[in-house]
DNA sequence: CTGAAAGCGCTTACAG
DNA sequence: CTGAAAGCGCTTACAG
């Protein structure tokens, strides 16, 4: 910062624009942008380079990327869209893709509130940035639909995704039917599943694919008992408690959740029941957030590896962002089976 | 989404500007502009009103916010900047920001990746965008000290800011007390703290505080045992094992943690070593995230209420935009004791 | 109440 | 290799 003094107290010093290097440096604006760039390749000389380099070290020039844009037509500005960044799961994928494309774009996280879906405003307002790409996390079909098609846009965890969006999904499909093996291979053969209450892709198919496991296990699955909840702890507590006499009337020994964070709220209320986990109740999640190794007993859980798939997604966007073709338009990633203490016996 | 249609798929249909707008209205781009702005009062006959918001309609146009920023010297963003999003907490301060901004302005969030400080580059492009304001949360001296001067800013979490600065904070202080005191009513004698090495001010008040208040009730703080971690909960779960020999010679019978997510890695090696909590030692948190309710035994922690903060500092910032005088420049948010099973036997 | 015009800061053919 | 100039889409005094 030593030598781009910005005096918070001073007088309102004026924004120093490329005209003003110009005239220090003794070239044309044109000649500015291009040294800015990086466009001087057989277009600038050595020597006026290097008088445009000091001269905007001199002056503290920083390129305003409001008119560049303008100019342009496109910002370097990536947007990442996000239903809900409560999710701990999703600073890894943001930081999978800053290690893409952090040097070369701006990225900026555009949020609505926790389980809900941006306005048709915010959707406006959005594009009115004229963002140069954009990564979408669990996009709805609709928002999908509303993107205009000169943008280039990834999906991430959007298994809905039509076929001629570039995505990068996890296989929670398989994810789901690793609990249902692992449940089946300790000998439960009755069990309740809580699903998540957000219309989400993943959570559809999270539980169509257990389910289809499951049965064809020959494992029995109760229907809506607990009833499905928000991503929410005390939610899924509360829908896990009202839900359990009739669950240990109808025999169940285990409760499989939608998420993680479901699970939480289930431990802590069979806990609170008088209930040992596993030998009461085993209770298994989805997502495996950094917290579950830390439940007592820990909770067993479908890794996703949320940064590897930033970063995929992100290195996606960078080639479609350069023109170069990708090979592969969606992509899937493997989930993975971590055992803990919530469903298992030492 | 009806009226405005997306063509994804159809030939790159141009942007509809408001010169198109203008000629479909059989206005001029001024008057239109009036009319998108709001500012129709005295200004904008009712007849031509009408016709620009139906050739709005009919043409599907959206303000362009770049060709806007530019024409006003300033972009209707606020840029809420964070050292890491990884924090759970985070979601609920941003819930609370957009509660009282999400209408008049757009929100998008500049993360850098967990512990690290944005760089010099970052920091430029981010004013490069023109934001009409931002929200910091946890700044540095640094960064506070680059903010260009024009630029309204309220700091958050910020103990160190200046006095110049708005900032809302919470009263850590109290917190640190209230846990000392906690303690010290339980009997603990003899306390180690594991501090959080990130070198955020919350951080280092949290820790002073404790220490005066542990050491004026007479109680013994372990110095630098366990050493100071990451916010991560197997950094903190592995300075625990390695300093508990000692700490269990020097008799304590609690470790008080800066953040609850070093709280989970110490309860959770705890166990693994086979100690009771709290009968042979208890733990104390700090932050009360979502999840230390959910621990078994449940977490002891500070509550700080992050949305209400949220909605101060989000506040504070649109009195500045709006030139409205301020009456405090800093705030400063109560604690809250939660007391939990790891440092309370039933 | 209305519109022509200047201007925001930059980029990019274009002519030299 | 270089610069004059047009243009990106909008807003805002200004003159009427």
């Amino acid at each position: 910062m030593s030598n781009a003094p910005h005096p918070r107290s001073d007088s309102p010093t004026r924004r120093v624009t490329a005209a003003m290097v110009a005239a220090e440096a003794g070239v044309s604006t044109a000649t500015v942008s291009l040294v800015v760039n990086g466009k001087t390749a057989g277009r600038v000389s050595a020597a006026n380079e290097q008088r445009v380099r000091e001269a905007i070290d001199r002056l503290g020039y920083v390129l305003d990327s409001v008119g560049s844009s303008l100019a342009r037509g496109v910002s370097s500005t990536i947007i990442l869209v996000a239903p809900d960044i409560s999710n701990p799961f999703f600073a890894q994928l943001i930081s999978g893709v800053r290690q893409v494309l952090a040097t070369d774009y701006h990225l900026l996280l555009s949020v609505s509130d926790p389980g809900q879906r941006p306005s048709l405003t915010e959707v406006s307002r959005l594009f009115g940035q004229r963002p140069a790409g954009l990564i979408l996390h669990a996009p709805d079909p609709e928002f999908l639909a509303g993107v205009p098609a000169h943008v280039p846009v990834v999906a991430v965890d959007a298994p809905d995704a039509p076929e001629t969006v570039p995505a990068v999904n996890f296989d929670v499909s398989q994810g789901a039917r690793l609990i249902a093996e692992h449940l089946h291979s300790r000998g439960h053969r009755t069990i309740a599943y809580l699903d998540a209450a957000t219309g989400t892709a993943t959570l559809r198919v999270r539980r169509e694919a257990f389910m289809a496991a499951a049965t064809s296990l020959g494992m029995t699955v109760l229907q809506h008992l607990p009833v499905a909840t928000t991503i929410d702890i005390a939610a899924a507590g509360a829908s896990f408690t009202a839900a359990w006499p009739q669950m240990h009337a109808a025999q169940a020994s285990a409760v499989v959740c939608a998420t993680d964070t479901q699970a939480y709220g289930v431990l802590q209320e069979a806990r609170a029941a008088g209930l040992e986990v596993p030998r009461d109740l085993a209770v298994t999640g989805f997502d495996d957030l950094p917290f579950s190794a830390s439940m007592n007993p820990g909770l067993t859980s479908i890794n996703l590896a949320a940064d590897a798939v930033g970063v995929q997604a992100a290195t996606m966007l960078r080639n479609l962002l350069s023109d170069t073709s990708i090979e592969q338009r969606q992509l899937i990633w493997p989930s993975r089976l971590v055992v803990r203490g919530s469903s298992a016996l030492d």
